[in-house]
DNA sequence: ATACATCTTGGAGTAGACTCCAAGTCAATG
DNA sequence: CATTGACTTGGAGTCTACTCCAAGATGTAT
């Protein structure tokens, strides 16, 4: 039932797929918030298929406002093995929450810069309009 | 037609309605992100309604990702007067751009987290699931 | 008058997350 | 066999955005 992939890529590829850069991937490894990687006959890095994925999901976590110490946090419940699941869910779940209210307060911003908008035309078409300390950032 | 705020406020008021602290404040106006405020007979900043309004402006922009360069960029414009609307425009849209981008991003980790949570869930109420090599995590 | 709080300034220090570099290894190519 | 290119390492440097500090001025309460 285990699905291991055959196909093994530099760090170069890596980069390339992860959209994480040479030089941050090997600070992660580094910083032990990727494993440490498989090392060719010369020593060269090596990541399999499942290894990308990982670094693909990571730079999700982080695009969701993450830091590095959490998601380390995160690797460390899942070197614990199952065990560890619950507290991976409720981490889970809470980064969810944090997300949620991340849109709530881009969608937030968002009305706020259509409002602008809105009204920096109404100057633009409707010169009459004196307000020019109505502006809160000028 | 103006409204110009008749209560002023101190530094530490300032933090508190705007969730910035006195540090960054002074931090802010130092490097021109915030005009330079006036002072009382003692040398104490004061702020206007208006200008904590701005505060909080700035922070929103903040939270769409914006830098303070960016910000400041921005502000730039607000002094250029009038001529520099369609620019302000511009800009305004660019960001619910970005926004709209961030939103989406956002929604689609919160899929993948979802979908994690479910498998983890799967994985604790139905143990003879051996996926142990399936969560790219590890 | 003395203590305490609240502010001022310039400048130094910090945290997080990279990013770059020098010196070296190894394999393939001309 | 010399060069080129992709990689290795440890460590130093950079950038952003604060955050903290010391020394000093002023205002308010006891």
């Amino acid at each position: 039932m285990k699905k291991i992939s055959e196909t093994f890529n530099t760090i170069k590829q890596a980069a390339e797929f992860s959209g994480l850069s040479e030089d941050t991937i090997r600070y992660y490894e580094k910083i032990g918030l990727l494993p440490y990687a498989d090392r060719k006959a010369n020593g060269h890095r090596t990541y399999s298929q499942y290894q990308l994925e990982a670094m693909i999901f990571l730079t999700r976590l982080k695009a969701t406002g993450m830091t590095l110490e959490e998601m380390k946090h995160y690797r460390k419940l899942s070197e614990e093995g199952p065990t560890a699941i619950p507290k991976k869910i409720a981490l889970l779940k809470k980064q969810k929450e944090r997300i949620q209210n991340e849109v709530s307060r881009l969608l937030d911003t968002q009305r706020i810069i259509d409002y602008k908008i809105d009204h920096y035309n109404d100057i633009l078409f409707n010169p009459d309009i004196d307000d020019s300390n109505c502006d809160p950032i000028e």
